[in-house]
DNA sequence: TGAATGATTTACT
DNA sequence: GTAAATCATTCAA
């Protein structure tokens, strides 16, 4: 669905800091249907947020910075909000991810997945011009790579160009699940930490075996 | 200095 | 459904 008259205006509007300076299971919810923006080259780069998770620091085992955990590779969640975290990992993958809350908490949303609505092409030519579109951005690596997002992003103001967020349509239906791929942090990966666009055709992964709650 | 491993994707049975 | 690809980060020694 494209986006409206008003809703196109916005994306030259980063969302300010305060938006991300919040607790960061708030933030993750409300990252839903917000556009990721990333004007690289003469392109510019629009797709809307349809999957998040939220990583909540020292006392989450899936999070990197459990136990307050901090390393080289952690350091820019302790530091204020709107700032990106983006790893590498598997040997060939880089995720995405926002720092959420106050300084000192090591904490942040990971964007999983989005729906492209602007420089399509481009996102699949990076992504080698896959048959079904879905695949352009349906999951955190896939939206790295369509989008560009290396780790030499990492550290970056994502409340300025080149790489920001814009408000965007909110989901009609959200829906929360466990988190994806952190079963090994035992009851903590069962926290319903993942968040979807209930509607939205770009989620990653249909509804598991007890299926994601609804929540509005 | 070395070994283990991972917030994934892809190809294949 | 399962397995391979592939390397930065982490921690132990």
């Amino acid at each position: 669905m494209p986006l409206s008259k008003n809703e196109f205006t916005n994306i030259h509007k980063p969302l300010p800091r305060e938006f991300f300076a919040r607790p960061v299971l708030t933030v993750a919810k409300e990252c839903l249907g917000n556009l990721l923006v990333h004007e690289i080259g003469n392109t510019t780069l629009v797709a809307r947020i349809v999957e998040v998770e939220a990583y909540r620091g020292p006392l989450d085992r899936a999070a990197h910075s459990f136990g307050g955990r901090r390393t080289e590779r952690t350091e820019v969640m302790f530091g204020q909000a709107g700032i990106a975290y983006v790893f590498f990992v598997y040997g060939m993958h880089c995720l995405f991810n926002v720092v959420t809350g106050n300084r000192n908490e090591p904490q942040a949303v990971l964007i999983r997945a989005a729906e492209p609505q602007y420089g399509q092409a481009s996102m699949s030519s990076r992504r080698g011009h896959p048959k079904d579109i879905r695949t352009l951005t349906n999951g955190p690596g896939r939206l790295c790579q369509a989008f560009g997002i290396d780790r030499f992003y990492n550290g970056t103001d994502l409340c300025r160009p080149p790489l920001y967020f814009a408000q965007g349509p909110a989901p009609r239906v959200i829906e929360q699940s466990p988190r994806i791929g952190v079963d090994y942090a035992g009851t903590w990966a069962e926290r319903p930490w993942r968040w979807i666009d209930a509607e939205s055709p770009f989620v990653s992964r249909r509804p598991g075996p007890k299926g994601p709650r609804q929540i509005g």
